[in-house]
DNA sequence: CCGCCATTGTGAGACAAACTCATAATACTC
DNA sequence: GAGTATTATGAGTTTGTCTCACAATGGCGG
């Protein structure tokens, strides 16, 4: 007993409430008039409602289709702007875009970037998911994610690793800092310093994998921070030395009491990739962001 | 081409969803497991577009599967609050009651009515539509509206008049008015006054219908005003006198500077009724309403 | 790496629901 | 009150969705 709504009902009040009768209703669904007579009269005694005023003769809603015309018009457009987001994905137009980044500083590029590309893709639903820093490319397997900031390619069937640009890792200390005197800094320097990483698994800190790893070297303390711009501030006040992607540091908006220099004579440079399924790689908007990442790396390097 | 969306196929997306696999939200939905592969399958060729990632077991919804769950989320919940006021309808519990009122003074005494209604009835949708004051009949055939304050009773069938409760027209003057000092006023009494009146045809005002019409009497001049209210200010301050409802003078909240005096030694008493469907007349908000209006009369007698 | 369990996909046939066609019934109009 | 426009009804056909039985596939433990 209970009620059997479908899209159809809902079609057929709108169209007979906007076409004002049964009949002209019918033809602009293109079915036949006795079809909406069956169609409305099941619909009635399923709902135990009278849904329309028989006395008159081009039929009227009564109260209860009134209300269901409203449900009508309420329901029926969100439908087809879902339609017409299936559409735009088909074209390319549409499509979601979830990253996730594996790098704690990326952050700091990539807001931009996207800011950016919402400009142009107005259609695609983008969003930076941390905390799954972890499982990662799992994620993306699993279609949780679209793309993952990463610059440790691994050979996935299905994912892509898309060179996105390279960057060198660089030591920051405050400008009074002894070692700023230096040209360069080596792994033994770290020695008797307190170092300041984010809060991640060493293998994932370009330091520790680097440099300090090979060398054996252990800082002498190690602590955690979580925000850039507080790495920075600690660093300017002298309470510890970190070591960074250089486009954090070629940022102008943080305190420029610190300087940076390179690790070891010939630096430490890596590379970042962009991981996506390789259907996605593609896709129109895909490359555009790839395209529109570079492209801010390239204004960082210039600054 | 186009996607043939039905609601089946909103809660076997969410279901899915809720479940984590198709074999679970097929045992929900008390259906089999393939017409759930089957029902899907349709679905996604229809929208040319994947709706769930298969890579892994129990499978996931996709980007565009969950753009389709927000569907679900969004229209469910309103089909299923549909449902529900259906029920209550079908159990008298809801129902809509929009009044037509062809008296115009009524609103003084409906509207505390409907507030006290309210409360005891919020799943039934009241309101006042004046503007129709005059095909109010035919409106209530048509059912564009559902109940008419009316003092004429006509016989249409399918109609039924309902009797609300008599009230007295009485003549209102300032209290220096020389009308005033009468015991009560005649016909003859209007010739040389300014009378104030609501500005409706003659035939739907007591004083001519009831007394000026028969008598053949012309006022010396008629004014006419919208709101109660200004009414009684300008009889006040002696620019006028009227023939109100009792009802209205009894209210205390107006300018007591006037008078009341009977029209004609007997006083003219008339009878309100409520016009309704005869199909309404046995809804138990209907009963519950005429009966709110007598009572809610008898308190302003007492006063 | 292999086999087992759980899960999902496929095909044919049964069945129900919705549509069409033809025609009757009903209101509205002049 | 005849004529027209609109809605209702009934029987038969079509469409689509479900079930049943079985094939395929992924995940997981040994």
């Amino acid at each position: 007993m209970g009620l059997h709504l479908e899209f159809r009902h809902l079609r057929t009040i709108k169209a007979i409430h906007d076409c004002g009768g049964l009949a002209r209703a019918a033809e602009q669904l293109n079915i036949t008039q006795s079809a909406l007579s069956h169609q409305i009269k099941g619909l009635e005694e399923q709902a135990g409602v009278e849904l329309f005023v028989r006395r008159s003769k081009p039929m009227r809603l009564s109260a209860a289709g009134t209300r269901l015309l409203r449900l009508a018009e309420q329901v029926l457009p969100q439908v087809e702007a879902l339609e017409g987001e299936f559409d735009a994905m088909k074209a390319g137009r549409a499509g979601r875009l979830h990253i996730a980044i594996e790098c704690h500083a990326c952050f700091e590029w990539l807001f931009p970037v996207l800011e950016a590309f919402r400009k142009s893709w107005p259609d695609v639903d983008v969003d930076i998911r941390p905390g799954l820093a972890f499982d990662a490319l799992p994620a993306l397997l699993k279609e949780e994610v679209d793309l993952v900031v990463s610059s440790d390619p691994e050979d996935l069937p299905g994912v892509e690793f898309v060179e996105l640009f390279d960057y060198a890792a660089v030591f920051v200390a405050a400008s009074t800092h002894p070692l700023a005197s230096k040209p360069y800094v080596d792994a033994a320097d770290f020695r008797d310093q307190t170092l300041i990483t984010y809060p991640v698994e060493r293998s994932r800190l370009d330091v520790f994998s680097q440099l300090l790893g090979p060398a054996k070297v252990e800082p002498a303390a190690v602590r955690q921070v979580e925000l850039t711009a507080m790495i920075l501030l600690l660093v300017a006040s002298n309470r510890g030395v970190s070591v960074l992607p250089d486009w954090v540091v070629r940022e102008v908006k943080y305190s420029s009491d610190y300087v940076t220099r390179p690790l070891t004579k010939d630096g430490v440079t890596r590379r970042l990739y962009a991981a996506v399924r390789s259907d996605d790689r593609d896709k129109p908007f895909m490359r555009e962001l790839i395209g529109l990442a570079r492209q801010e790396a390239r204004k960082l390097q210039a600054t």
